[in-house]
DNA sequence: CTATCTGTGGCACTCAGTGTCAAGCAGTGC
DNA sequence: GCACTGCTTGACACTGAGTGCCACAGATAG
């Protein structure tokens, strides 16, 4: 019976080490900048090697990209679990808003997730890293969204258009998040950016095919 | 009166090492794949020197994704010198179809623009680097919008986004962009691709300072 | 105590990218 | 013809990212 308790403490003992690493990452990199900062100097910060910290991140952008994408995850869940009638703005609005508030549960790691998006979309390397993983969420959110619909994403370009659309808006939330906002504020910068584009998420459309 | 003639033939010479270097380069990169052709495979190819190889690329990317961004330079002139009273959704579409236009000028080079596109969409790290491009793109768009527009970028999330769906569009054709296709329908899948952001972009729009 | 399985560190290697320096090759003045 | 200048190139060495390989330490099962 031992199986199921080793296999956890084993899962812990591997996030315990990932964290250190992920830690001694982002204090380095944030303070310092992403490209003076090497491997050798996070590893000899966390205290481990070097071979173990290529182990666990694939690489020393990985760090830093995981570090949001991994709070993101659910915005496919969200997605999926929002009301089929609902408009789509107001679905996808809900869905991106699912990383954001999971920030504002915790106000000690909000404070360590913006510094860390002001970190990537102000290294180039890593902003390149971060839109790569969102083209990565955008097919998910379309694949969803064609579902939603009855649409055929191979002929249909609303789904992964409107999935692009969507991701703007956070990017532009992100864009401006300041060190002083509140959830409020966040919510206000959201609502902001979801006007801009609703007009197109939600219009009545002529689909090529449908009447 | 040779200092003018000799910059010229000097520039010139400079652009035929670069030529070299780069069809190369492209040929190899997109028979056998990004990851698997080192620099030394092109330089090698191209008669010449590793270190002359990375005085006229930034990078093992900057060759492939320079190839098609050079033939984007003038989409921000195309934007500016569209009548001012144009529907940016119009505007939009007709500056970024600037490139789609160069490609089909030139048949023999469109083959091989749409075969570096999809060697860009299917490898990540070149993928990444083309959307680090867009992101200045977006950003000259951007500024151009709001000039149009007297907009403030700083606190209007409306340039920025509208720029970020018409690249959302131009993305859309390149995805969708078939080895026969010919210009005709390369206009249709532009059409299509920008009616689904038209209303977004056109929205009489409630900016929040404004009346 | 021993066999085993897993995670870790150390080492060597490839490859991207950079700095530096010497050599070649125009054009220019004497 | 000869020295001088400016520009381009190639060669070498170096840093840093990322990978493959093997040997070692610790926990567990028999």
């Amino acid at each position: 019976m031992n199986s199921r308790a080793d296999s956890s403490l084993a899962e812990r003992k591997r996030q315990l080490v990932a964290d250190e690493l992920r830690d001694a990452a982002l204090m380095l990199l944030a303070t310092k900048g992403f490209d003076v900062v090497t491997v050798d100097d996070i590893v000899a910060a966390a205290g481990m090697s070097r071979r173990t910290f290529f182990r666990y991140f694939a690489s020393k952008e990985d760090v830093v990209v995981r570090f949001l994408a991994d709070t993101s995850t659910d915005i496919i869940t969200e997605l999926a679990a929002r009301p089929p009638a609902e408009p789509p703005s107001v679905a996808l609005r809900h869905a991106l808003w699912v990383p954001l508030a999971a920030c504002n549960d915790h106000p000690e790691h909000s404070e360590r997730a913006r510094v860390v998006v002001r970190l990537i979309l102000d290294t180039p390397a890593l902003h390149a890293r971060w839109l790569e993983r969102q083209i990565e969420w955008r097919a998910e959110l379309a694949a969803e969204l064609a579902a939603r619909r009855a649409l055929d994403p191979r002929t249909d370009p609303y789904p992964l258009m409107a999935a692009g659309m969507a991701l703007l808006a956070l990017d532009a939330v992100l864009q401006r998040w300041q060190p002083g906002d509140d959830e409020q504020h966040l919510a206000e910068l959201m609502d902001t950016a979801f006007a801009v584009v609703a007009p197109a998420l939600d219009a009545p459309g002529a689909p090529p095919a449908a009447g």
